[in-house]
DNA sequence: TAGATTGTTAATCGATTAACAATC
DNA sequence: TAGATTGTTAATCGATTAACAATC
């Protein structure tokens, strides 16, 4: 493990989009293709798809190109897809709901294994098959269960609070959803941000500038 | 109008997130904040604020800094948020529903006027006041309001279909939740994507490098 | 005025692209 | 072998940071 010779976060987000391209082939039965050919279908130039994979070892094979198979097994593997690292979910609204039905969880490394409310309205309901314990009872949980993960589909309000007491108790990665800025000044753990409303405000901004 | 001297699509990532940090503060009831000050609660180099914000006029006063309200709105209006651009949802499943419910259209240049989805059992039902039609009045509705963004809360296998139709019908902008990788090819029409499962994916890559 | 802090230019850093020798 | 295409180094481009003169 930990070869790290830290690739940028830059390449690391290109990652699942590569993922997500050769998932598609490989589902058309396409074998192998170059890296000229992914460029295009993709977008981008092929120096920068041959510079990405380099980071992690030659995947490829000069005059041949790279096998799609092979090379979507690796980025699985690079990106941790075969984990099954133990999550929570706080905050079974709207989002939360949504969340925790639509993305693939076992298919992206994690496993959803708890998740939490303060509504009483919802708590015991079951989402997932997976049965919604009340906010109080967190710290007794990841206790229990020690989930690594937690996505944080709450109110800013609340976030600082709850992530506060997930990190105490052991949680080192953040999916947050929520308004609240969650920093990675703590070091020791990892924050991805999904702020879906700046990502409207940009759109905006684009917006604007089309058509009359 | 059209001042444009191509501010770079970093910049105006960021403009979002000062405008969520002015607000935060301008609701603490502060007056006035030095590029330092703000460079240090929000975790960037005073150096890059001030760059930032020149890209758009002279903001701040030599010798006293920026006054937050002032430079709020300013921001605000950069990225349009008092537009109220006509803009269409497409899928009212679990994600469809949760962005609908979930955001804030109006405070953020958005003005939702119509809902679509394609299963029965949704069609007819009214969410945020708005009764989902069917996806087969698209075409029709586009013609009498002309909305000219569209949210894609639908399946990949769907969206080309879809947003070709879209297009058609004269939509301009797209903010785009499925799996589907709509390119801003089609040079006239802009494309924000929201690719959860990307970010999910860069997640578990982070997560495997941290703790044991 | 003196002190503070901007606006802006210059320096640095990192990421992308181009080019080409290595090699299948 | 000849042709194709990688891996990798070098060149370019753009974004971030530092520095400082302008000025409130």
């Amino acid at each position: 493990m930990s070869k790290k010779e830290e690739v940028s976060l830059s390449v690391i987000r290109r990652l699942p989009r590569y993922y997500r391209f050769l998932g598609e082939l490989l589902s058309y039965g396409m074998i192998r293709i170059s890296s000229r050919e992914l460029s295009e279908k993709m977008n981008i130039t092929a120096s920068q798809i041959r510079q990405d994979l380099n980071c992690f070892g030659g995947f490829g094979q000069q005059g041949y190109g790279y096998n799609i198979k092979e090379l979507h097994e690796e980025i699985s593997k690079i990106l941790g897809l075969d984990n099954k690292i133990k999550t929570v979910l706080i905050g079974a609204g709207n989002l939360g709901k949504a969340v925790a039905n639509h993305m693939d969880f076992s298919n992206r490394g994690f496993d959803l294994i708890g998740i939490f409310d303060k509504n009483d309205k919802i708590v015991g309901k079951k989402i997932k098959d997976i049965q919604v314990l009340h906010t109080d009872n967190i710290k007794d949980f990841c206790n229990d269960y020690k989930p690594k993960v937690a996505i944080l589909c709450i109110p800013k309000i609340a976030t600082e609070e709850i992530s506060n007491i997930l990190i105490a108790s052991g949680v080192k990665g953040f999916w947050n959803f929520s308004h609240y800025d969650l920093l990675g000044i703590n070091s020791d753990i990892v924050v991805e941000n999904v702020h879906m409303s700046d990502s409207l405000m940009t759109l905006s901004y684009l917006v604007k500038d089309i058509d009359i």
